[in-house]
DNA sequence: GTGAAAGCGCTAACAA
DNA sequence: TTGTTAGCGCTTTCAC
C-alpha cells in the first residue's frame, strides 16, 4: 500500500504555521523570516516533500510543455528536428509532447484539435503530405493556442513558419551538374503536392534557363511514394526511353540511391555517365559507392528556430502583433563522388 | 486582445442551472433530463466550450500521459522504439512525453527526477551508455511512479524491463558465419559497458565453443565510441595484424560498414575472402554494396510491448504485486550478401 | 513576518 | 432530475 505524499498542509501542521507561510519559505520569497524558512527546507527535504504538479499548473493555468504534430520520427531528417526541438525546449524548461501523424490528415486534425483544447502551452506542426485544407489551424488561432509551422510550407500567410530555401537549394543542385558539364538533367520528384517540392521544381528549371539549357516536361518525372524502389523503378524506365539524359537530380536522397541503383543496374557508370545529385544528406548518401551529392538541410537548425520563436509567441504573447514571422534557412551544397566528374578549378 | 474562453459556469448562467448539471449533461450521465442535456450540447457548441484540461488534470490526479527518457531520437533503432511507444500510447489514449539524454548521466537522473516528480503519470526509460548507478530508479519507485526500462538492460534485478534476446542474436549470427564456412571469425564490439555488448560476446563465444572454435581473446576489438570510421579504423588494424581472419560479427550496424570499408579499402573480396555480419538492421545494410547480413531487432514491437506494459502499472497499480515483469523479443537473422558464400541447402 | 481566506475550474457526494 | 456544497493543492491578496 503506497501511502500518498506529503502536503503543503501536513509541513505547515507539523511546523505550526500556516500554508501560507510554508509556500513562501519554499519558494525563497523575501517576506519570510531566515529561521523558519530554514525549517520549513529541513521538514520539507525529510519528508521528500515535492510540490504537486496539477496544482502549479492548475493553478498557473500553464504546463510548460510544447507540443510536436509531425508525419514521422523514424525519418533522419525528421528526427533531427525533432532533437533540435528538444534541446532548445529543455534549455527553456519546457517539456515536449510528441504526436506522429503518419500523413494521415484525420488524425492529423484530431491530434491538433486535441492540443487546441490546452494539453501543451504551444504547438509545432508539420503538416503531411496531404493535408489541403487547414481548418483545423484556424480553429488553433481561435483558441488562442500559439502555434508555429516547421519544415513543411503551406499556401496560406497567416502562420508563423520556419523553413529551408528549397528553391535555391534546388538552384545550386542543378547549378552544380552544369558546371559539371552535364547538359541533360533529369528531375525525379514526388507527387507534387507539397509546396517544397514545387519550389524545389522551380529550383530546377530556373538553374536551366540561366545556363540556357531546354526546359523538357519529359525529363521531369514522379513517383507515387518516396522509396529506394520507386526511384529506381522511375529512372530505369526513363533512362530506357530518353537515353541522352546524363545526370539526374532527385528531390531526396531516398530517390537519388534509387537513382544510383538503376544506374548500376544498367551498367551506367556514375559519375562518369550520370551524375546525381539528392536532397537532404541522410547519412546513407556517404555509406553508398559511389557516394551521394546532395543538398544538406539543417534539420535540428530549423527545429530549434522554431522552437525559439515559438516560445516567443508563448510567452510574449502579442509580441509579433499581426506578424507573422517567417524563416527561411539556407541549405548547404555537399559535393561528393556521384557528381564529381572534372578537376577542382581552384 | 484575446478574450478568456468560456467556462461551466457561463454555460450555467446563461441556461438558469446549476455547473454540476452542466457537468452532467456535457458529460453525457444518465442522470439527466433528455432536453437540457441537449440544450446544454447546443450551448457548449456555440460558445465553442472546452473544458480546462488543468481542471480536468487537477480533479482526476492523472495527465494521461506517459514519459519516454531515452539517448537520443537521431537513431534508427532508438525512434523505430519511440513510434512503437507513440501508436501504442496513443492507442489508449495516452501522450507522450519526449526527453533525450544524449547519454548524459546527470542529465537522466535530473530527468528521472523532474518527471518522478508527477510531471507523467508512468515513464518510459531506456539507460544511457555511461548510467553505473541507479539510484534515481529508487528514488522513482519511492515516489510511486510506475516505470519500465526499455531495451537497455540494466543489472538490478528490481524493475521491469523489455529486452531483447542479444544473446540469441549474436548466437545466430555467429553461427551462420560457421556454417558459411567461416573459421577465423572476429568480433568488433564497444566498450562493454552495456549488458547487451556482454550478451552479444557471450553469444558470440558460444556459437564458437558449439562448433568446436578456439576462443582467441585477440580476434575481439572493441572501439571507444560506435561509429563507421572506428569501425573500419579497427577492422583495418585487426586484419592487418591478423590475417587469417575470414570473418567479422560486429556489435552495430554502424561498426559493420565500417568492417566492409576496410575490407573494400585492403582488397578483400566480401563474402569470398571476408563473411561480415552487423546487429539492427539499418536500412543502411540494404544500401551498402555488398548488403549486408545483420540481426534484426523489433524496435517498434518493443517499445510498443513497453507501452502496454506500463499501462498496466499505471491503471492497476498492484497488478504485478511483487514481480517485475520482464519481457525478452526475439531477434532475427536477415541474411544478405556479405555473408552468404555457399548456395542455399534448401 | 505571518495568517486567514479566496479562488483557479471541475467533479462527486449528498440533499432535496 | 437537479442543486448545494465541498474539495482537489497551491498561490496570492489582504489584513493584522
Amino acid at each position: 500500500m503506497k501511502k500518498s505524499p506529503p502536503r503543503l498542509k501536513d509541513i505547515a501542521l507539523r511546523l505550526g504555521v500556516s500554508t501560507a507561510t510554508v509556500s513562501r519559505a519554499l519558494r525563497d520569497r523575501p517576506d519570510i523570516s531566515a529561521s523558519l524558512r530554514d525549517k520549513v527546507h529541513t521538514l520539507a527535504r525529510e519528508l521528500h516533500y515535492q510540490p504537486n504538479v496539477f496544482a502549479r499548473q492548475f493553478k498557473a493555468q500553464r504546463h510548460y510543455c510544447l507540443g510536436v504534430v509531425m508525419p514521422h520520427v523514424v525519418h533522419q531528417y525528421m528526427s533531427q528536428m525533432l532533437s533540435g526541438i528538444l534541446r532548445e525546449a529543455a534549455a527553456h524548461d519546457y517539456q515536449v509532447l510528441v504526436c506522429e501523424t503518419n500523413h494521415d490528415y484525420a488524425r492529423e486534425v484530431h491530434l491538433v484539435d486535441q492540443l487546441a483544447a490546452g494539453t501543451v502551452d504551444g504547438l509545432l506542426l508539420c503538416v503531411g503530405n496531404n493535408t489541403r485544407d487547414y481548418a483545423h489551424l484556424t480553429r488553433l488561432r481561435h483558441n488562442g493556442m500559439p502555434f508555429v509551422l516547421f519544415d513543411k510550407d503551406i499556401s496560406r500567410p497567416d502562420a508563423p513558419r520556419v523553413v529551408v530555401d528549397d528553391f535555391t537549394g534546388a538552384f545550386n543542385a542543378v547549378e552544380h551538374l552544369v558546371e559539371q558539364g552535364y547538359r541533360h538533367i533529369a528531375h525525379v520528384q514526388d507527387n507534387l503536392v507539397g509546396h517544397a517540392s514545387q519550389k524545389r521544381l522551380k529550383g530546377y528549371y530556373s538553374a536551366l534557363k540561366k545556363h540556357g539549357l531546354p526546359k523538357d516536361p519529359a525529363l521531369v518525372v514522379q513517383v507515387d511514394e518516396v522509396s529506394i524502389a520507386n526511384g529506381r523503378y522511375v529512372t530505369e524506365r526513363l533512362l530506357k526511353t530518353h537515353p541522352r539524359v546524363d545526370a539526374v537530380f532527385a528531390i531526396t536522397d531516398e530517390l537519388a540511391i534509387g537513382v544510383l541503383q538503376a544506374a548500376e543496374c544498367l551498367g551506367l557508370r556514375v559519375p562518369l555517365e550520370l551524375g546525381v545529385v539528392g536532397f537532404s544528406n541522410w547519412q546513407i548518401g556517404e555509406v553508398v559507392r559511389p557516394t551521394l551529392t546532395t543538398v544538406s538541410q539543417p534539420g535540428a537548425e530549423l527545429g530549434l528556430t522554431a522552437t525559439r520563436l515559438l516560445l516567443q509567441c508563448v510567452e510574449q504573447p502579442g509580441r509579433f502583433g499581426d506578424d507573422f514571422p517567417t524563416k527561411i534557412l539556407k541549405t548547404k551544397l555537399i559535393i561528393r563522388d556521384s557528381s564529381r566528374r572534372l578537376p577542382p578549378t581552384d
